[in-house]
DNA sequence: CCATTGTTTATTGCCTACAATAGCAATCGA
DNA sequence: TCGATTGCTATTGTAGGCAATAAACAATGG
């Protein structure tokens, strides 16, 4: 499970003074869920976690109810609150809203765009041209995460960014969750081009469409490694 | 304030059996809030607002920070929790994701439509020219709120609409929010047929756009009210 | 041998009580 | 008179305890 005693420093005022001891749970919890500490169907005890982050039932309550109401965990009655365990149909629904909110950021950086910009964005693809070439996965992803996140950041819509990065999380909690990019490296980069050579055309639509297609193509990736699958 | 005495029953045992009282508490707390009787800004007095529910502090606490998540309250560590003020800057930002959403439902609806969605939403544009001929406005809203719930509903995307309606709602809490569709009942509907025939010609890249520059319209028709605001 | 019914136990739901904090008013010194 | 300081009070943050529930198991009857 999860190894080390983070019993929350009671201490450390600076950080409480700020953030309640919920909140603290709460972003340990999600980081525990999004890193597979907390695998999907677990349960979350009570006792045990409170226990584990030094303080009582009612912060770790308060805590798991918010993750509840963001989608990471799921409550039942008398029963305990779980690891929400996402299934493909839900999966697929996800994609098609992920790309419509990353189809906006397109459309809004088509009026945003500027050679800065520009440059910053094609040194990322050429950064993940030359890891893809040496097919060195594990570095591939972190980049191309922080290219996504660069683009959506860049819109300056705070709302776009947190809902984004939102579904990004939930997404996580996919069962049968592939690693899905696997083979398409280069063939994800050249959509990547496609999208910054639509802003620097800065057509709002095309711009939008490119960023829209990009999701959808990684969506119909993540479909083709179901295939067996029965409750779709 | 809030009037009545809806002591929860505890004797109303169906209730409680699948929601907690949490659950209770924080429908009727979202309830309050949207219909304006716990205004943006207001404080939810934790003792004031257990006991009018006749519950303890507990529950309403976990109620409370389900709704932070959602975006429906803020809280700021030991000065309480206060319904959002969603600030004009904000709920421009909520209009474009809106429209994104809104443009997605589009998108899918157009490999859905048939003959029956069609005779459906042909009978929702009638009923709404005819009221918007009548000049009745309070007819007009509900009439139109069904009508987009009847679309966004249709595509079978749950998260789409949920997302959907989290976003309606927190528009609710914008301030300067006058009556904004006020004057354009008969334009709104022009819009509305634009949508309709854009799905009937089954085209997805023509229906996503009319659905997103509806909202799009909306948004500008919004933006016209504020002329004043200074922190936009 | 299986199904049904009691019993036990782990765990959650909720509540009460105490500690800590922020805002305010009264007080004090300049 | 004015500002800073100090206590007071309302309110939130957290802890721990009791009651209620559900799942697992044992006992009973067919």
């Amino acid at each position: 499970m999860y190894h080390q005693e983070p019993k929350v420093q009671q201490n450390d005022l600076t950080v409480l003074r700020t953030s309640s001891l919920t909140g603290v749970i709460e972003r340990e919890l999600e980081h525990l869920i999004l890193t597979g500490e907390l695998k999907p169907g677990e349960r979350l005890n009570e006792i045990q976690l409170s226990t584990h982050f030094g303080t009582s039932r009612g912060p770790l309550r308060e805590a798991t109810r918010s993750l509840q109401a963001k989608g990471l965990v799921e409550s039942i009655r008398n029963r305990g609150v779980f690891v929400r365990s996402v299934s493909p149909k839900e999966a697929l629904e996800i994609y098609d809203v992920r790309a419509a909110i990353f189809g906006l950021a397109g459309r809004l950086l088509a009026d945003l765009v500027n050679d800065q910009m520009l440059t910053r964005l094609n040194a990322f693809l050429d950064q993940m041209d030359e890891i893809a070439a040496s097919k060195n996965f594990d570095d591939y992803y972190p980049v191309n995460l922080a290219f996504h996140d660069y683009l959506v950041t860049s819109t300056g819509n705070g709302t776009l960014v947190r809902e984004y990065k939102g579904f990004v999380n939930k997404l996580h909690l996919a069962r049968a969750r592939g690693l899905v990019q696997a083979g398409g490296l280069s063939v994800s980069n050249r959509e990547h081009r496609e999208m910054v050579d639509a802003l620097a055309s800065g057509n709002r639509e095309r711009a939008q469409e490119a960023f829209f297609r990009h999701v959808e193509r990684s969506k119909i990736r993540f479909r083709s490694t179901l295939d067996g699958e029965t409750d779709v």
